[in-house]
RNA sequence: GCCCGGGUGGCGGAAUGGUAGACGCAAGGGACUUAAAAUCCCUUGGCUGCAAAGCCGUGCUGGUUCGAGUCCGGCCCCGGGCACCA
């Protein structure tokens, strides 16, 4: 039953039908169902305080329109909604309120779930996950003992950024302007211990798989970029002081070695001090301190003064034997390559730059083609004052060079990655705990020969205060590790989390069969198993849930594993996935690693998790600009749901252009899609909420160009749905609206079709119309018209007539009309015949049913 | 600096190499109404013209083509990403 409103009372008709669709439980997906099987999925939020920004339903509208019309082309769909709930924001408000994190967390979770569904999207609430849930983390936690198992976790003191203010570790990417990205506060370098994961094993699998997807071309380059791998060769050069071995370096250009004149150390180099001569002494020092005090946003800011100072040392070219001198130089990164660098101003930009500021040697190797170039000179060319190897193209060059030096044991043709290992952990209470426990030596081996393989080849230890320690991990069945409740949220302020408050949570005795765990104040239970232990403080970071939550939906519920094999062979991955630019790298990047790792495990049957990728773009403000708290005023869901319903906000996001581009918001503009669903609920429905006297059951009713323009509407409308031209797609239907009011009578069988096409762009109304005009059955589950091709085809067509190429007139003309038939009316055409008479005809370029250009002389 | 996008009416935007401006907003005029709202109809890129009609017009500039918003070269501007990765 539908409602019995007169108006179209969107206030009314909205909750009742989403009302209808939970109790009827309308988008249940059903594992192992007939029919092929489509997965369409968002990125889900993070449920912030501040609810659902405008934004986030562009991107959900898109997927719930695509959603409902695969079910309606008879696919088994799989649209799930969820939570990417740790995060920074509910612990910064926890710290502030002294409340638990989970208690605010779940507080926005119904506000962002009630803002969400009052938008009617058609998702599987049955399948709704919350990334802090521990039956959801249980298994982020298994992942992790995967990723540990497999040797791709390691601990590690990495020099970090501390915010002093935030009392936590940042990642760089939190970062932004040398400040926190969370309150703008100051931020400095610390060296904290840190798990680490290796997904630099990945680096050529990742890059290579790009080839894959079916994703924008931008966010692949991204990735790429990010990925950066560049093929060269690390040379060995031998140092004037042979006591301390030979310096490498890595090269993309061992072509160009005989235009090395210098070589270049990181401050933070290894080799720096022994290379270092008494003279330079003082020079080195003054300056390692002065680069150590730069931020790296001030080592990139003077990137235009580069800076550096003489070691006093020397090393050898293997290729001519000749001195080197060796600078220490801070535009040389500790962390690329080996830290080290042949520099060939000649061909190299910033080697370029610093020769000239030092007045170091440059010496040309690489020919251009024209003799006036400008060094560096960094294109193609043959090699030239390289002694054997003159005359040969750089890059056969580069080849025999590294051969022969490779042959005499002094060089390696090596790939190298600018991708780094990812930095897997916070000291922060609000995100996963890490299940592992750290363990003496003794008690290590112990305990690992009880268990069945489930450590590293290689033990993971860390090493402080002349201590190491072991990491065991807790065996699978023990988890989920959940998080103790603790006294306070804030950090400990010595670079662990709070949890190292949290004395008998952790320092434990551990039973390392099971897991289990009791204070270790207490006395040591009795039996073998059981180890002195303390439990890792760290954290994971916010990624770490949403790596992989495109798998649980297949399976949410189940406690056995992270998802059935039937459920993930079923559904797979998603078929369509739905998110914002932003996400182009860092989480698009890690989830592919932690997919891989699952591939190869056996627990996903596919390489690639995320095979269409498509990224909605930004709604600006008013002004153009990205929307702030002042021109975004009045433009939340909430507020436009009340004033004008969901049916006309989803419409609206979907008109206001193509979904991929940035968008002004124009609240004007939404009355213009608000009156259009006005007129067809009036053109349906009478002024006393009676079906509208003008449809009748008569087939005859629609003129043969409203039936056109249905088949016309129908196949446009689910063209532009496959192909995501949302906006294309609404015009038409509104050209259609236009005829259907003008048509003085109109077949059921029409409107009805009009309604199902409409249906998934505002299924409310679809839904209540279709209901009151008799459609039988709810329209979403109803089958998705065909259009008959034979119906497009008009027996008149308008022929354009050019004169060299200038549009002259146009006449309806039969179609299929012959060029000489063509021409003839061209002529006789009284606009189009002044331009021919008098002139000789050339050429004729004919186009049936399109164009006809006659090009006169 | 490098890598991507993108520049079309007053505005958002539409156009398989084939009528540039669909659809919508805004604006102006009209109908209905006691009045308003709502709705409907008409006009609406610029210039010339009483009109018929003509000329110009998709950031600028060359080119390819019977025909270019669309393809190619050079340039300008805007937005996004990366940024000493050897």
């Amino acid at each position: 039953m539908a409602t019995n409103c007169k108006d179209y009372n969107f206030l009314e008709i909205e909750p009742y039908w989403q009302s209808f669709w939970d109790k009827n439980h309308s988008f249940r997906a059903e594992t192992g169902a007939a029919g092929p099987k489509y997965y369409v999925l968002d990125m889900f939020p993070y449920p912030s305080g501040s609810g659902l920004h405008i934004g986030h339903p562009e991107g959900y509208t898109a997927t719930d329109i695509v959603a409902r019309y695969q079910r309606a082309r008879g696919r088994n769909v799989l649209h799930p909604m969820g939570w990417d709930a740790f995060g920074l924001p509910a612990e910064q408000h926890a710290v502030k309120t002294g409340t638990h994190p989970s208690s605010n967390t779940q507080n926005n979770i119904v506000n962002i779930k009630r803002q969400i569904k009052a938008l009617g999207f058609s998702y599987d609430w049955e399948r709704e996950i919350d990334t802090t849930d521990p039956e959801y983390f249980r298994w982020t936690q298994w992942i992790f003992l995967q990723l540990f198992k497999k040797g791709l976790a390691y601990v590690d003191e990495r020099p970090v950024w501390w915010c002093p203010e935030l009392r936590t570790v940042l990642a760089n990417e939190e970062i932004v302007d040398g400040k926190s990205e969370v309150g703008g506060f100051p931020v400095e370098r610390r060296n904290l211990r840190q798990w680490v994961l290796r997904i630099t094993a990945y680096a050529e699998r990742l890059l290579a798989d790009l080839k894959d997807v079916n994703w924008p071309d931008s966010t692949k380059r991204m990735q790429e970029a990010w990925i950066g791998r560049s093929e060269g060769a690390e040379v060995l050069f031998a140092l004037e002081n042979r006591a301390l071995g030979p310096l490498k370096v890595f090269t993309t250009r061992p072509d160009t070695l005989f235009g090395c004149t210098y070589m270049v150390l990181a401050p933070e180099h290894p080799l720096v001090d022994a290379l270092t001569t008494a003279a330079q002494k003082g020079a080195v020092d003054a300056y390692k301190k002065k680069t150590a005090g730069k931020s790296d946003l001030e080592r990139t800011d003077l990137a235009k003064d580069k800076s550096g100072v003489f070691s006093g040392s020397y090393a050898i070219n293997p290729v001519n034997q000749q001195r080197v001198p060796i600078w220490i130089a801070d535009y040389v990164l500790m962390g690329y390559g080996t830290g080290a660098i042949m520099a060939v101003p000649a061909h190299d930009e910033r080697d370029f730059e610093f020769a000239t500021q030092y007045a170091l040697p440059i010496v040309q190797v690489i020919a251009a083609p024209s003799p006036d170039a400008k060094l560096p000179y960094v294109g193609d060319g043959k090699v030239i004052h390289s002694g054997a190897y003159n005359g040969l193209d750089w890059p056969e060059a580069k080849k025999r060079i590294t051969a022969d030096l490779a042959t005499r044991g002094v060089a390696k043709a090596t790939v190298n990655f600018k991708l780094r290992d990812w930095l897997f952990s916070r000291q922060r209470y609000w995100g996963e705990p890490f299940p592992i426990v750290w363990l003496n030596e003794a008690d290590y081996r112990r305990a690992t020969a009880q268990r069945s393989g489930d450590v590293p080849a290689t033990p993971v230890t860390f090493t402080s205060g002349g201590v190491t320690q072991y990491a065991l991990p807790l065996p699978a069945a023990a988890l989920p590790l959940e998080l103790p409740d603790v006294q306070s949220y804030l950090p400990s302020g010595n670079g662990e989390s709070p949890l190292a408050n949290e004395t008998s949570w952790l320092e434990i005795w551990l039973n390392v069969e099971t897991g289990a765990a009791v204070p270790a104040s207490g006395p040591q239970p009795a039996g073998d198993a059981w180890v002195r232990g303390r439990r890792e403080t760290n954290t994971m970071p916010q990624w770490a849930g949403s790596c992989w939550y495109y798998l649980r939906f297949t399976d949410p519920k189940n406690a056995a594993a992270l998802a059935s094999p039937e459920a993930l062979r079923y559904w797979g991955v998603p078929d369509l996935y739905v998110g914002g630019a932003e996400h182009a790298v860092l989480h698009l990047l890690y989830a592919r690693f932690w997919h891989k790792v699952l591939f190869d495990l056996g627990v996903v049957p596919q390489g690639e998790p995320f095979t269409k990728l498509f990224h909605q773009g930004m709604i600006l403000g008013e002004d153009g600009e990205k929307m702030s708290k002042s021109s975004g005023k009045g433009v939340t869901p909430d507020a436009l749901i009340a004033s004008h319903g969901a049916d006309t906000l989803r419409l609206y996001l979907m008109f206001l252009g193509p979904l991929e581009a940035a968008k002004p918001w124009n609240s004007q503009g939404i009355e213009g899609v608000h009156r259009f669903l006005h007129k067809v609920w009036r053109e349906c429905i009478g002024r006393e909420g009676e079906v509208n006297p003008k449809i009748t059951d008569d087939p005859a009713a629609d003129s043969a160009e409203l039936i056109r323009l249905l088949h016309e509407t129908i196949k446009k409308v689910g063209d532009d749905i496959e192909d995501l031209h949302f906006n294309t797609a609404i015009s038409q239907m509104m050209v259609f609206a236009n005829a259907l009011q003008k048509a003085p009578t109109v077949s059921r069988a029409t409107v009805l079709s009009f309604l199902q096409v409409l249906a998934p762009f505002a299924p409310h109304l679809g839904e209540e119309l279709w209901e009151r005009l008799g459609g039988k059955g709810p329209v979403m589950q109803t089958v998705w018209p065909k259009f008959d091709p034979t119906k497009l085809v008009a027996n008149e067509v308008k022929l354009v007539f050019q004169v060299n190429g200038k549009h002259r007139g146009d006449q309806l003309v039969p179609v299929g009309l012959a060029e000489a038939d063509a021409i003839k009316l061209a002529q006789a055409n009284a606009k189009v015949s002044p331009h021919l008479t008098g002139k000789s005809l050339k050429r004729v370029i004919y186009v049936p049913g399109r164009i006809l250009n006659i090009v006169v002389e």
